[in-house]
DNA sequence: GTTGAGCGTT
């Protein structure tokens, strides 16, 4: 009621409603079954997505459900906010990004460049797969990985960590 | 079996 001066510019504050959101404070063993059955009575959804770490693997202790209704995203945020799952009281918010980053869409859609490439797809995607909802986060897309002491990448790094678990003693003989 | 805070590059 009061002019009270709400920070727009901090979209965390007031995400847009949409009909992704994001779950933040899981547990690192809530999956993303565990959360279809909770948000799914809610509304049909679209789609989950855990976010997990690349370098260990696990979950980050977030996610992001993709419904397929506003009204129905609305409704599980008011409901599935504070909401005690996996022993972690979670917190439900609209999504302010959109989607990750995507490199490559697993297909190559041909060139970006638009010089007269109308090519088998009727030329109807242009840009829909990189969105504008993160360019102002984009200090979180600075890793500081980047700034790790070792610059050339290990081959004892990030491979075959599922195979190589028990590191006792079994010394190989060629 | 960690635990903040935390918006995503399988």
């Amino acid at each position: 009621f009061k002019g009270e001066t709400y920070n727009h510019s901090d979209a965390r504050a007031n995400p847009d409603p949409n009909t992704c959101l994001g779950v933040f404070g899981l547990s690192l063993y809530t999956t993303e079954r565990d959360l279809r059955e909770v948000f799914s009575r809610y509304g049909p959804l679209a789609g989950v997505n855990v976010v997990y770490d690349q370098r260990t693997g696990r979950s980050r202790g977030f996610a992001f459900v993709y419904f397929e209704r506003i009204d129905d995203a609305k409704e599980a945020m008011e409901r599935a906010n504070g909401m005690e799952l996996d022993g972690r009281r979670i917190r439900v918010d609209y999504s302010i990004t959109k989607r990750p980053h995507t490199p490559t869409p697993g297909i190559y859609m041909g060139r970006p460049t638009h010089s007269g490439g109308s090519s088998s797809s009727g030329g109807r995607r242009r840009d829909s797969y990189y969105e504008r909802g993160y360019d102002r986060y984009d200090r979180y897309d600075e890793y500081d990985y980047r700034y790790s002491r070792r610059r050339s990448p290990s081959p004892y790094y990030s491979r075959y960590r599922s195979r190589s678990r028990s590191r006792s003693y079994s010394p190989r003989r060629y």
